[in-house]
DNA sequence: GTAGCATGTGAATTGTGAATCACAATTCTT
DNA sequence: AAGAATTGTGATTCACAATTCACATGCTAC
């Protein structure tokens, strides 16, 4: 029985969500043409009336990615004022969302990406960028408000966030689960902030 | 004109070590059998007379990276005394090394270790854990000797260090060499040790 | 309702890379 | 120097995955 027939951009939608799940739990080298068609309920030729070639569905995939991420951000935004506060929500949001789906560390740091085309390479580089630049503005506005200390380097301290992440999700990753991530949130972030914040919610020296 | 003939125990580390520099360009996926072979100089085949399977090649590289970050961390520790400046060291001679070399990024995030057999997630996860308990350790001198403050925890402090490590490692690779690791250099390691040292080397506020 | 387009299907093609094998060349032992 | 062990070689097999193609079937416009 074949497949109902649907929309390209429906499909469009299924199969690089499909692909996502896909990496997920095999990684960028178990995703394959037979696997997503499989999980869209198609035929492996049937994908290739939507997307022109693997590549174009990896492509596809960065996009949701990029998109998931910065979902994020605007939500953060959306959700508190305060600069520090946003910082931190993006900080748990972040965990929570990497250590459910591996997939996005596995694509970006997928050799895929580094040595595929250099426009790959380049539109991950795009993605972190755009990324930072957005934790850099928030920091930015927390150096205007005065609750972030005028020395700090936006540009620094946007890396620095995100290597409170990284660490933490590889070593979940690796470690199968076992890495305590609850105690890093609860541990790193007081770390993070008191060597940016003006004023650290909690004076402990 | 064939390969002279080369005692195993030699060959394994030429293999080795030509696997390591052709994850450096070709990433994880571009590793072959023939890749390696071409490399040392000798005929596909030959390589299974060193090496049992590809995966015995990828476990071999495995135990190199550990060994150089562990050499790391014992030239570092006979070439400075005080925990802190042990830790900076650390922290330079990393960065030089993995942006050198990109393979050890390229290994340790590869699903060809997170989706292989759980062995190998296994010893990346042991391979991490012991560097950070090294790190660890540095830092645990300095809490006693009152250069490190007594509320931080060791633990979290670690992850932190590699937290400065690897997003300026993804952030350069990914960039194409762009990304101004100099400049993360003098600007991260005063954040990262405000946040630990007992007395900053330079009180800024 | 029928022509034309969009989507789905199975078979066939092609490429790639790991692994095996029978044989050759070299080195070691004695 | 003979025989055994070690190492190297080329041809070959095997599995697997991407892609193409000719054909089938459903959908939409007129």
């Amino acid at each position: 029985m074949p497949a109902p027939k649907t929309q390209t951009l429906q499909r469009q939608e299924q199969i690089t969500q499909a692909a996502l799940d896909l990496i997920n739990v095999s990684g960028v080298t178990g995703l394959s043409i037979a696997g997503i068609a499989r999980r869209v309920g198609i035929v492996p030729s049937a994908l290739y009336r939507h997307f022109n070639s693997k590549d174009a569905v990896l492509d596809a995939v960065l996009d949701l990615i990029q998109q998931r991420l910065l979902d994020n951000v605007t939500h953060v935004r959306k959700k508190v004022r305060v600069p520090l506060k946003q910082l931190k929500l993006l900080f748990t949001r972040h965990i929570a969302m990497l250590s459910e789906s591996q997939a996005i560390p596995q694509v970006v740091f997928s050799d895929a990406v580094y040595n595929g085309q250099p426009d790959r390479r380049a539109k991950v580089a795009q993605i972190i960028t755009t990324y930072l630049k957005e934790v850099e503005s928030i920091i930015e506005s927390g150096r205007q408000d005065g609750t972030i200390r005028k020395e700090v380097a936006p540009a620094t301290a946007a890396v620095m966030f995100l290597g409170m992440i990284m660490p933490a999700v590889v070593l979940w990753n690796v470690s199968g689960g076992t890495f305590d991530m609850a105690a890093h949130e609860r541990t790193a972030w007081p770390a993070y902030e008191r060597s940016i914040a003006a004023h650290p919610s909690e004076e402990t020296s």
